[in-house]
DNA sequence: GTCTAAGCGAGACGGTACGTCACGTCTTTCC
DNA sequence: GGAAAGACGTGACGTACCGTCTCGCTTAGAC
């Protein structure tokens, strides 16, 4: 798999980039067409073929690149304070037009392209993974959570219920459910006295 | 929103289903199209449309009419069995070919279509739910469950992991991994002596 | 080989035939597109595959359909008067704009295509040569022609000419060239005294 | 104009004329394109372009620097035997595989592009005609032609149904139908006793 | 013998058109 | 009188070439 990301510097593949987002916040990912985005850019259809080889890529190679997202985790040594500041800034984001319809639909995109879903756990979702599990890791090590709790699991339970709001029930994921999942999470993570 | 389960009695519907399923199976539903379901199915493609808005309803209505899911919760008296029992029961299905893929592909379809995610919620998802949440208050009031425990979020911690990994990472959902995260909910959620 | 002469009546048809023509008066043959043709005509390319399997026959059918030639040879018992007024309007007809230029583009893409050059000589050449034929047929049976003379090479040496200065040297066709060739023709095909 | 002649040394050149004539050969002139010519001449395209104008050209130029025709008319004294022998000579050629074809191509594009049919008409046929032209006149000079028949008229009677055969009705050019002409002109053109 | 300009291969680029597919609507034809 | 069959305008697909252009890399010939 090539590297999209390193012609990042190269202005025409940010202008398609470019016009690609701004496509896809007008008339949302379903009704966006390479073409399209071809004649916005000022760019023939074969400039972009040569960059990505489908919309569902391009998409996410765009969506990607121009906000590259900012994860790094706080440290303040509170693990319960770090991981919900963390979240909220998360569904803050998501929360923002027009990322979270754009999110959405860069997921769904997954459902139907294997490629796509490859791109989106190497480049979004395993860096976040492992940047959560580190920080984790740091707690368990400072003891703030159980020695023997298994920290994937941990991972999983903190991710999952908010993906399940944001994809299958789509309501909207508010603090209050995070600090609950939190919680909920803790009652079983924290050492017993 | 016309109730589409009605005519399932009615013998052109159900080819038409049958058609869309058969396809499905075959070219993945991205590559589905209502043109080759009209001439699979020996139908006009007004049939089709006088009966779905969309591609999706469409898939949706197969998939949920073809398989009406049993999903009826048994209650041997031991709340963490049972769910267990069901859970694994759900997964196993998902990972028999070509259901994964299919259902996948629905949720996928949901992201990108407002109407397909009111219909899986309405007719899939919540009430699977409902029955989960049936049992679990069933549970509760035997004492199995601590009693000020948020069932609803216990729902969400039983099922965003395994969406998350269904939908996200994309790796198989084991019946170990099934069993660790009920652990890890109950390790919280169990009375504490 | 599909009729296509049959439709005439359809209305949607014949736009596409003026379209075409339209467009070809307007860039040439050589720049007429299928795309601009449907653009002009208001018309799915779709339609127009759907009745013609090239830009070359659709520009045949186009030229020939709506431009019926009139190539009724008059017979006022003298062949020599007859042809020549035959012949003089035939290019009369090509030098009037756009035609020259239009069947010149015809006969060019006969030798692309074999189905153009099949379509041309059925639909024009053989047409034109029978009645020429039979013309030649009646003179020869009133005495104007030497009996043994080989009518087809008449043919042949009235048209060649014709077309050899339309095509290859491309000079302007004469009624005086035509007068020549057919003296020529007659210097030999006249019985003797 | 340039003259496209000079450069035969130039083994670029040589090898850019090769390279169209190879491809004219297995797909035809009309598919040929200076896309393949380039890749297949390994050579840039920018190398083409600075040496033709157009697709038509460099496949005129390739025709015939390649194939330098030996139209030197003999002269044994019977002018009859003498044009028999050329003429059968070059319908010999256009008969041999693969020549018939893409000499008619060349035809058919100078019918679409003026350049090709200028450099068709000073390359080829002026050349061809004048040596015919010469031929007579010997002959006429020596008696063997009427002194007053038009020579140019005779050429154009010589090579107009030998072309018509070959691009409008396309069928095979044979001896015969070549002898048969030559009787019919001579019929006409000896002198009478 | 170095420098410099031209020629070169390679191929990216904005375009145009290709021929195909499916959309959702509409019309015709038959049962 | 409803359904199959499929024609229709539309719009996008992914591909092929067009003719122009920019890259570095030779490669002579002029100094």
């Amino acid at each position: 798999m090539t590297d999209h990301r390193a012609p990042r510097y190269d202005k025409r593949t940010e202008t398609i980039m470019r016009a690609t987002l701004d496509l896809a916040r007008e008339v949302g990912y379903a009704k966006l067409s390479i073409e399209a985005v071809a004649a916005r850019a000022g760019v023939g259809k074969h400039t972009i073929y040569r960059r990505w080889p489908s919309k569902g890529l391009l998409f996410h190679d765009s969506l990607l690149t121009l906000n590259e997202p900012v994860l790094d985790y706080p440290d303040t040594g509170d693990i319960m304070a770090d991981l919900r500041r963390q979240i909220h800034g998360t569904v803050d984001l998501l929360g923002t037009p027009p990322w979270g319809p754009l999110y959405q639909a860069l997921v769904g995109e997954a459902q139907h392209d294997p490629a796509v879903a490859a791109s989106l756990n190497e480049r979004f979702i395993r860096p976040q993974e492992e940047k959560t599990l580190a920080r984790l890791k740091a707690a368990q090590e400072q003891g703030q959570i159980s020695p023997d709790f298994d920290l994937d699991l941990a991972m999983a339970i903190l991710s999952g219920p908010l993906y399940f709001r944001f994809l299958i029930t789509q309501e909207p994921v508010t603090h209050d459910y995070i600090d609950r999942i939190l919680q909920a999470l803790f009652d079983g993570m924290e050492p017993r006295p």
